[in-house]
DNA sequence: GCCCGGTTACTCGGATATATAGTGTCCGAGTCCGATGGG
DNA sequence: CCCATCGGACTCGGACACTATATATCCGAGTAACCGGGC
């Protein structure tokens, strides 16, 4: 049950981008150098996001990735569905009606396993709690706890 | 971010032996030929839970897994622990102090990461719901949805 | 000075290897049950 | 008939392969910027 760091990367990118402020595309070259990451690696990182709807990709010289909407409409939820993918981390196989033969009438196992039940309710808390964090919840507490930090980016980046 | 098949045999396997009632021990290879699953790798699973204190081992002829406590008092929280180990999902890796040199005064970085905030939070939601839902929980909604599958257990495992 | 075309350098994008963790299997140590022989 | 002893079979327990996923890398396609020449 770990997740994979390519959220990480995602989400601390989209801040990034929400820190520079203007519309210009970044190239992955830069975050990832930045960030100390293999530069390849977090460009399909990002190639997900695209599929997802939140970058939109700028080929060509001085291209890069760019939100493809502002920071508040985009939440937590959407980069952990757009990088790990829409399927649940539970996933019930039904083992509840192997083995103990066709002696129940049939119907029994027609509600949903009670089981998947219990583990789906938790992984919806986790959903709803995803849900209610935009990056810019994100970036604000970011700000709050480290002040100071979006200038730094912008000189970082070379924006001004 | 797919949680391992373990849990589910786990719960189940929790399951049957509540619904046996008696504290007499279940072995693996009736579990495993009831639900049709690898013996030896269920057994592993077990094994777990028996580490986590969640059941007892008896060894020998007529051995097998006991509850080592009521169903009221093991709840899916302990399960999916035992099971996965303790980590969070989620890790981070402080990628947020890297790249921008030591421009930045000392300390900005003390309080915690604010994206490992926002995903723990949503973990904290996950766990608090797992940890609200006991074992005595699931097996009543599944009497409720599946009726008479206590009897039926029993007898499928010789206890009648 | 302005416009146009060719060249160049830079970017994304997907196909291809490697590392790691999950899955599955095997064999040995220990323990209890039952049969067996004696009292 | 009752009890001690021996043998056997069954169980857990951890060490050993195999497979799927995540991680990391490489190279090609495409595009925009830049430079040079012509008008």
């Amino acid at each position: 049950m770990r997740m994979g760091r390519g959220v990480e990367w995602a989400v601390h990118a989209l801040l990034t981008m929400t820190w520079l402020g203007d519309d210009e595309p970044v190239p992955t070259a830069q975050l990832a150098a930045n960030y100390e990451l293999p530069p390849a690696y977090l460009n399909k990182q990002l190639q997900a996001l695209v599929r997802a709807g939140l970058l939109v990709s700028v080929p060509g010289a001085r291209g890069g990735f760019r939100m493809a909407r502002p920071a508040q409409e985009i939440t937590l939820m959407d980069v952990v569905a757009a990088i790990e993918g829409p399927d649940d981390a539970f996933q019930c196989t039904e083992i509840r009606r192997r083995g103990m033969g066709e002696n129940l009438p049939a119907g029994t196992f027609r509600a949903p396993c009670a089981v998947s039940a219990g583990m789906q309710r938790a992984e919806l808390a986790w959903r709803r709690s995803l849900a209610a964090q935009t990056i810019a919840d994100v970036r604000a507490e970011a700000d709050a706890r480290a002040p100071g930090v979006a200038p730094m980016v912008r000189r970082t980046y070379g924006r001004d």
